[in-house]
DNA sequence: TATTGTTATACTCTATAACTATA
DNA sequence: TATAGTTATAGAGTATAACAATA
């Protein structure tokens, strides 16, 4: 039942654990900064993503996030329902629909973003400048290993 | 706009985001190895717990995750209808309800580890000794964080 | 009264399958 | 046929509120 034997006994299979523990956790710690009654953690990283990015089709927006295009429609919908943001067809292609942040979907953006990373913000101000490179450098060792 | 155009006020902003951001992805990652029928992800790290470390109350796991007690009975109880965990009460405090992995719980929680990390495990792998060594310190960073 | 645990309910997030509309 | 998007349905994960049992 013995894990790898690399670097002696457990030490490089915890560390796959590890990440794991550890993501999951900080993972509800973002979400559960979530106001009430405000969007979930989901919805609000699609509308930041149209608040900076500008017009993005439904595919476009499904694969920045790696959910499956049912689901960004589901969300994008809990976008537009609450009048954050709006569909246009694009003209060139019928098939394609543009998903753009209106005045108050770009108020919420900024506003949520403020609100929820705030503690976010002071804990990583806290950290040494050499802490905070090793995050950066974690953060894309993340997005490359996400997409394999 | 701009990207960490300037190491002003935007640029520790950016890290902020960027962290959340490939955690959340590094995430959906994790949740999408789950074959098929078998345990969600919260379930299957509460009973490698179990597994790894023995009998605990519903409060210790749920403070282990830091999830609302509630949240954690709901969890333990996909365990024990699944027949991977069962309940004892404490002999000493009647209040008290031990969970501990069956035996078929114990299989489960090493198979569901070989399987499900295989991927993560090779990834590891594959990154430098000092990569490897960022995603540790990382982790730890990660833990510190959303303690807080 | 305080602690431990459970159930009821509701919402977010996500997936697969089946569908429509356009190219 | 292939691509873009939607809807229906289901299940995991999580929270709050209300409750019961024990200390």
């Amino acid at each position: 039942m013995e894990k790898r034997a690399t670097q002696g006994p457990g030490a490089e299979d915890d560390l796959g654990a590890q990440l794991r523990v550890a993501v999951a956790r900080l993972h509800r710690r973002f979400r559960s900064e979530r106001p009430e009654g405000s969007l979930g953690d989901a919805a609000l990283e699609v509308l930041t993503r149209l608040h900076k990015h500008g017009p993005r089709t439904l595919t476009e927006l499904s694969e920045d996030d790696r959910v499956s295009p049912a689901s960004m429609s589901q969300i994008v919908n809990r976008l537009t329902s609450a009048g954050y943001a709006v569909r246009t067809r694009d003209p060139h292609d019928g098939r394609k629909v543009l998903f753009s942040a209106t005045p108050e979907g770009d108020a919420i953006a900024r506003a949520a973003r403020a609100q929820r990373h705030a503690w976010l913000d002071r804990r990583l101000q806290e950290l040494s400048a050499e802490d905070r490179a090793v995050v950066a450098r974690a953060a894309a060792l993340f997005n490359k290993i996400a997409e394999s």
